[in-house]
DNA sequence: AATGTACGCAACCGCTCGAAA
DNA sequence: TTTTCGAGCGGTTGCGTACAT
């Protein structure tokens, strides 16, 4: 292995690729002092890195019982169940695949994942011809307040961007259940689409809430790859739009 | 063989949150 | 109650490698 060119702040504090030796530091002291107390562990590691660094290279990296490879395709279906419930929230999907970091998963889906998302969209878009639609807002109103008090309306990452890859996420995760009115058959009065969409949102915080609370009480799902079918997230017979990513990773 | 491009991964940056003073 | 500081998180960037031209 090379030694990574060498990069330093100007206070000093090493940056860029970590070496063998420094690897070596870092799993040295941790197993002598523990994990925690970042702000002391380059000093005590003998270090000239910042402790973000050092957390940083030690959970993604050094960590015992890291899985390295590629994700298998159950991982691959859970990563899609819970972000469609979490969003963008890696370190809580992380912490449900054993052995995968929040950097791993959020590597993952915005490499491999997305692009095969998007790819089907490209594919959709050459077959059909999306007409923009006026929105009459008036109807809106009645539902101004809501949105008003609605935190996630507000703060949720995969909707607030005017991002072209999460409309084409919401797109397809929002895609409805039998029964819904399909997003192709979009509502001539120009509301249903915002109302649809910020109804989800809450649906999706509301499940968030109930997995943070289940957690508190499970202490972590125990293997909810395995589990699922009696997992009180992931029913069966309730559909949670996953059916549909089968399809679209094929 | 040389060059350009796309991809995957490791690492950094900036922000937020929560605990302690 | 306010301020400070450490920890953690998500977004983004940069580099190395594989592949295409």
């Amino acid at each position: 292995m090379n030694t990574p060119p060498m990069m330093c702040t100007s206070l000093g504090v090493r940056k860029g690729s970590w070496t063998e030796e420094e690897d070596f530091l870092l799993r040295k002291c941790i197993q002598k002092y523990g994990e925690g107390k970042w702000h002391l562990l380059p000093a005590r590691a003998g270090l000239n890195r910042c402790r973000k660094s050092c957390r940083l290279r030690w959970l993604n990296y050094l960590r015992p019982h890291i899985k390295r490879g590629d994700f298998e395709p159950d991982e691959v279906d859970l990563i899609f169940r819970l972000h469609k419930l979490l969003g963008n929230r890696w370190s809580l999907i992380a912490g449900r695949l054993p052995g995968r970091t929040a950097n791993d998963v959020k590597n993952y889906w915005n490499t491999r994942l997305l692009r095969k998302l998007n790819n089907k969209c490209r594919e959709i878009s050459k077959n059909e011809i999306i007409r923009p639609q006026t929105r009459n807002f008036s109807n809106a109103k009645k539902n101004i307040s809501h949105w008003c008090n609605n935190k996630s309306m507000i703060t949720n990452s995969t909707l607030d961007k005017d991002d072209e890859r999460n409309k084409e996420i919401v797109n397809i995760c929002d895609k409805p259940t039998a029964g819904e009115t399909t997003s192709s058959s979009i509502d001539n009065d120009g509301v249903e689409w915002w109302t649809s969409l910020l109804e989800n949102c809450n649906e999706i915080e509301e499940e968030a809430a109930a997995v943070r609370s289940f957690d508190e009480e499970n202490k972590l799902l125990p293997n909810l790859l395995h589990e699922e079918n009696n997992s009180p997230l992931m029913r069966q017979g309730e559909s949670d739009g996953w059916d549909d990513f089968s399809t679209v990773l094929t």
